[in-house]
DNA sequence: AAGATTTGTTCGTCAAACCGAACGATAGGC
DNA sequence: GCCTATCGTTCGGTTTGACGAACAAATCTT
């Protein structure tokens, strides 16, 4: 996105991710998400500042919202959480969700030979899509990048499909499965008729 | 990627025990990222730095790899750089990964009639695994329930199956989708030879 | 009930992240 | 030629993040 003008100044937004009207700043957030995987994972802040290799003063200082913490300090912490560091980071994702919650939702593309049903819409708390595919040889499809840190997993059914980044697609064939990025253009082209397979978009 | 992807933001240290003393890799990698980015968006050192509202003397020295900034200061220059905060600290996501057909770690049951392929194991952040199943017709395969919270998807790709709950096991063809806890005990059981299918497991 | 652990917090110190200014270097403009 | 502008780097000074120790409160032992 965003071929926009850098406009002379202001810092705004956190990129690639939505925008909350006060900008709150990066600190409380990190405060208010080391609490909850914290809890989440069941440790204590003692223990937990332990594995992270990290004073415990430290950590409590930065659960209580006064913080700023270096990457490497909180690098450790996500490490010693088991969760990306975005995670920390970044505001918790937005339903931003192209596709309104309801079952066997078809989007349709198009061109009428691509068609994705929603499988299981993306809950809070759990962090992926699952879809069916079903598409006809064609026009290749070429999807934009979805948000920042998307990952997709295709496990092709049946048929055979050009699949992947659009600048680098791999050939599939039924049982093949491939990953690839979903946060740059990748494309769908298949190959046989009713190539049919499910796609697993983890927002990470 | 039999051995899971360290993509989601974490070094290739075993989740679970780890002594951190200091992060290696994190800090050159920013500096790097730094370098690329503002390359990539064509913009000088100093014209950066007033974008994002720090002293250029900083980001001289976070770009030469002396650094470990605050998270603060690295927000604002992923804000400034119009780039997720994630393209700068973590290390780049490698692009297509493909396993094909009868590759990858299989997952033998006891019974040769089942076999669960896993695709992609929940990487330290993420919380699904993938497989790809072959399973033959025969005893029906009942699965322990897993960790508190799981969720099983299954998208059968062909055949026919009962799957489910071990109470209330239903009956699926090609291309219909399920999904049930899977903190409970649960079937599959193929009605046709070859059938094949999809199974995501989520740790909620 | 008293002692022993473990919980999370607060305080003083040190290192370093950040800043502003000054620096040499390179590239136009008169 | 010289002057000016912008490039990125380097040098003191201030701010502050991170540490260790000491702290009170809750929990487990004995």
């Amino acid at each position: 996105m965003t071929a926009g003008p850098p406009p002379a100044g202001l810092p705004d937004q956190p990129p690639g991710t939505l925008q909350t009207p006060a900008a709150p700043g990066v600190v409380p957030r990190i405060a208010a998400s080391l609490r909850r995987e914290r809890d989440r994972s069941g440790i204590s802040l003692t223990e937990l500042a332990r594995r992270a290799g990290i004073a415990k003063s430290t950590l409590s200082q930065l659960e209580s919202g006064a913080g700023n913490p270096s990457v490497e300090t909180l690098w450790a912490l996500a490490v010693a959480l088991e969760v990306p560091i975005s995670r920390l980071i970044e505001p918790p994702r937005p339903n931003v969700q192209v596709i309104r919650a309801g079952d066997g939702l078809v989007l349709q593309s198009e061109r009428a030979s691509y068609a994705a049903t929603l499988l299981a819409s993306c809950p809070p708390g759990a962090r992926r899509d699952i879809f069916r595919l079903l598409v006809q040889p064609g026009e290749a499809r070429v999807s934009e990048p979805h948000n920042p840190g998307t990952t997709e997993h295709i496990v092709l059914s049946t048929g055979r499909a050009r699949v992947g980044p659009a600048t680098e697609p791999v050939e599939l064939r039924a049982g093949d499965y491939a990953t690839y990025p979903g946060d740059a253009p990748h494309v769908f082209e298949a190959l046989e008729p009713d190539t049919t397979g499910v796609i697993i978009m983890e927002h990470i």
